[in-house]
DNA sequence: CGTGTGTTTGATTTGTTTCAACTACAGTGG
DNA sequence: CCACTGTAGTTGAAACAAATCAAACACACG
């Protein structure tokens, strides 16, 4: 949150008390299950995990790839049964903390919950970028799309990160998040490569050409083009 | 907002500050451009608006539909550009308020700011569950979902409404927003009508078993099964 | 009365899924 | 150490859902 504003030293203090307490999760372990009752949330603090709902045909759509810093369970917050399930990637860590703590940064900290909300309608937009991509785009930008956000979102913590990046998920993942078969995600991430776009050895997706994928994505880092000046101050 | 919680006299004023202009807008006529700056949020008082995203082969994504009560351009607000583009679908009336008027809510009214949080997470989970549809569910269902949400939202704003109510769209627009084409919809609609799903007449639409449809179409209304007791005191 | 917008219907094409088989590889236990 | 198992990736052929193209039709509007 530090990078979009300049924290005063209580606000930074407010932020540190939630992630008093850690807890670790395996790779595949599950936080919150949708349509269960849901009293916490949760910081990311390490490691790369996603949201999902489950159709009643037993198909899956991933709804969002979390990233440390990413604040987690806000939806499930404001119902009595989660909406969506929350699932590790990766081996992970995440400081759990509860609604009244929330509820307790609205009361104390307006230019705080300003920038929850600023954080909730970036994701806001990235989900309505990602309906556009499922309504109207063909499936090897949906791809293309998914491997840039993926590669922008993971630079946001590790600057190391350029052009290449280790992709922690399987084709079925890739798949379910972008509305398709594993099979035919197959067939696009070859044909990305067979076209140079990218390279593939080991788990392991250069961009070769970010420019061309992004215009054949229609791809926006929304993350970027925002503007904060009118926020409350600090209280 | 006073639906889902009790104001206080201090907090409907402050509400009622934001609605004290007015401005009256053409069906067809736009309020907000995709990409170009944007200051302004509204309050849409009466009318049918929809706001969506044109990608560069010129197709529409429908991003969602609006109507009564709902607070527009939170999200063109973080950004120096609107991300998305604001129409009305019938003749309406809005109330613009900038976004200082926001930052001062927020400011000085921390329930409000929290009821502000929770009306863009219950956006956010209904962008989630149309996501999932475009990603794993059938045309049919698309549609089915589409007359759902319609119904009950309306409902909102007008309680008589009951199975039947006037489909203020065209199928083209229906198409936008389900991620098909304005043919494939209309022999969707079709086979729902021959299935005694529903029944049409003249632009106005009955939903014979609402039940089935619901079923048919994994559909959830997220107005409902709320859990705000967390909710910070009313200043 | 013509014009334009929206709806309906049919024939054909296309992108994606489904099904099936096969490869590569890591982990496990005998 | 090696057979066994399971998961992930790859490839081809067939089936299918939805798009595209094309043509009528209905109807409101100027």
């Amino acid at each position: 949150m530090s990078e979009l504003v300049e924290l005063t030293q209580r606000e930074r203090d407010a932020l540190d008390a939630l992630e008093l307490r850690q807890r670790h999760v395996r790779r595949g372990a599950i936080l919150q299950r949708e349509n269960e009752p849901c009293g916490e949330l949760f910081i990311l603090r390490r490691g790369l995990m996603m949201s999902y709902v489950l159709l009643d045909d037993g198909s899956r759509q991933i709804l969002r790839f979390l990233f440390p810093g990413d604040m987690l369970g806000i939806s499930s917050a404001i119902y009595s049964e989660a909406p969506e399930t929350l699932c590790a990637l990766s081996d992970s860590v995440v400081s759990p903390f509860d609604r009244a703590a929330l509820a307790d940064i609205m009361r104390t900290h307006p230019r705080l919950s300003a920038m929850i909300l600023v954080y909730s309608q970036i994701e806001r937009v990235s989900l309505t970028d990602r309906l556009a991509a499922l309504g109207r785009t063909s499936a090897k930008a949906r791809v293309a799309a998914l491997l840039l956000d993926l590669r922008n979102r993971l630079r946001a913590t590790d600057k190391a990160i350029d052009s290449t990046f280790v992709l922690g998920l399987t084709q079925e993942e890739i798949g379910d998040a972008t509305g398709l078969t594993a099979v035919h995600v197959n067939r696009m991430l070859r044909q990305l490569e067979e076209e140079g776009m990218i390279a593939r050895e080991g788990g392991r997706v250069t961009l070769l050409d970010s420019s061309g994928l992004a215009f054949a994505a229609n791809y926006v880092n929304r993350y970027e083009g925002l503007d904060l000046r009118w926020l409350p101050s600090a209280a």
